[in-house]
Formats: structure tokens, C-alpha cells, sequence
DNA sequence: GTTCATTATATTCCTCTGAATATAACGAAG
DNA sequence: CTTCGTTATATTCAGAGGAATATAATGAAC
């Protein structure tokens, strides 16, 4: 019962020697840090533990040329975190590449396909 | 030491409720037992399990407005699978919605991302 | 009717991911 | 110099996914 979103999902990976640089999760992670101004309320945000929040953090300043998050311990009110101007700049590009990749679901093959597809799979033998 | 393939990997996945009813690995699937002519003999050229290659296929059948894949149980050497009309239009549309996509790597945003990505994380504090 | 490689299915085991939890360090505000 | 919420890090635990393994059943060729 939750939102119908569309049955084609574009995954865009940035892949940096194994691990992934920029995706889908942390892209949207950017975006909660861009507004809740921590890694903690982010992550609380998003409805992942602070460990694996903190994880896709480090990942993403490891993988590009500087870091995409700048992070502060201690102060009155804890640290914090901000997102820098270079972590802006590749969302934004990541942001453009999925734009650019939506407008596939205009197309012929996308059609024919949705046409043939079912809402839900035909119930197996045994249920699972 | 493998195949130094593209840091950008674009995944489509067409979900049919919970499941994925095709993606990258269920394309190759079917052009594998196209090649084979078994369900088990794609398993082992892809490397996979016949467990998970027959849940795969059963998944897709399931998923579609009829099966992409006809088995056979039997014969003299066993029976075998063939890829249905149904199949092979589904895979080409498939691999045609991958073809569109694979058009972003011209773009300018991708060309923005990929000068500044490291091409291996700088090492993390514990190493892992 | 015996043989053979396959389909079809169940069971057990291992591994990997992430959640949960705990602790230390940090540092501006008061 | 105490307080407070955060960053940073390690450890333990549970669940899911897939590999490995085992066993029927199938049916054309011989």
C-alpha cells in the first residue's frame, strides 16, 4: 500500500575501483545533510543507523578529489555537518545524468514493455 | 585484474510488484540459455547455481503476460529451455531501453563527474 | 525397459550486510 | 569546568541471499 511508483527503476552507479562512489542512496543522503545539517539527523531522517550513515559519508569523501562532506565534532550543540560546494556540484551533475536518463520511459521499448508486464508475478508452487 | 569496465554502471530494473521482473542479470540469463539451450548449462557458463538460475527463469515467467522461457524435462539428454518469441521481443526491447541509456556517457554532466573521480578510495583509518 | 542429462524442488550451510549497542573524543556555550 | 549533541569507532547480533547438496521425476534415444 505505499505510493505506486513507477515499475522501471534507473540505478545510476558510480563505481570507484569496488566500492561505490555516488548512487541513489547517497545522493539522497547529500540531500538530507543539505537539510538537517548533521550526519545523525540525516541518517534518523532517512531511517538508517548512524554507523552505516556515517559509512556512505566516508565512502563518498574517499572516492572523489576532496571531500563532499565537511564534518565539525563538539561545540555547543554537538558538531555538525555541511555538504561543500564540490558535493553540490557532483549532485548536481548525478541529479542532471538521472534527468537525462527519465526521459527513456517516453520511448517505444518502454511501452511495449509495460504493455506485457504484469502488475504483480503469477502465484508460484509453493508461495515462496 | 578483471576488465577494467566503465566506473558508470546504469542498472535497469522493470520491478513487477516486490520482484524484478528483468534486469542486467536476468538479460544475460536469457541470452545465455539461448546460447546453451538449457537452464542448466547457462547456470554453469554464468557461473551461478542451477537453484538460483531456475528461480530466475521461474521469476521471469511469472512476471511477464506469458513465459519467456519453455522447458522440456526428458529426452534422451534430458530436456532443455528455449526463449519464446515473447522472450526475444522482451530482450530486445530490453537491451534497446540499455543502448538509449548507454547515450549518457556522452553528456556533459558524466564528463564534470569522471574528472573528479579517484579511480581507488584513499585508504580509510582501519583499512576496512 | 535401461540410460542419461535435464527439470523441478527441498534442505542445510555459509557469508555478507546492516541494525543495535557501547564508548570515547570533541568543543562551543553557559 | 560542566553540559550537551554531535563525530568517530569498535563489537555483537540477527536476517537474507546464495552456494552446495540431495532427491524425484521426466521422456526420447537406444
Amino acid at each position: 500500500m505505499r505510493a505506486p511508483h513507477s515499475p522501471l527503476k534507473i540505478k545510476l552507479q558510480i563505481y570507484c575501483g569496488e566500492e561505490i562512489a555516488m548512487g541513489p542512496g547517497k545522493a539522497d543522503l547529500l540531500e538530507a545533510i543539505i537539510r538537517e545539517g548533521s550526519i545523525s539527523a540525516a541518517g534518523r531522517a532517512l531511517g538508517m543507523s548512524y554507523r552505516r550513515t556515517w559509512m556512505l559519508v566516508d565512502m563518498m569523501n574517499r572516492c572523489w578529489d576532496g571531500p563532499l562532506v565537511e564534518t565539525a565534532a563538539g561545540g555547543s550543540h554537538g558538531g555538525g555537518a555541511r555538504v561543500t560546494e564540490r558535493g553540490l556540484a557532483i549532485l548536481g551533475h548525478y541529479r542532471a545524468m538521472q534527468a537525462a536518463a527519465a526521459q527513456m520511459e517516453q520511448g517505444a521499448p518502454w511501452a511495449a514493455l509495460q504493455a506485457a508486464l504484469r502488475q504483480t508475478p503469477k502465484p508460484g508452487g509453493t508461495g515462496r
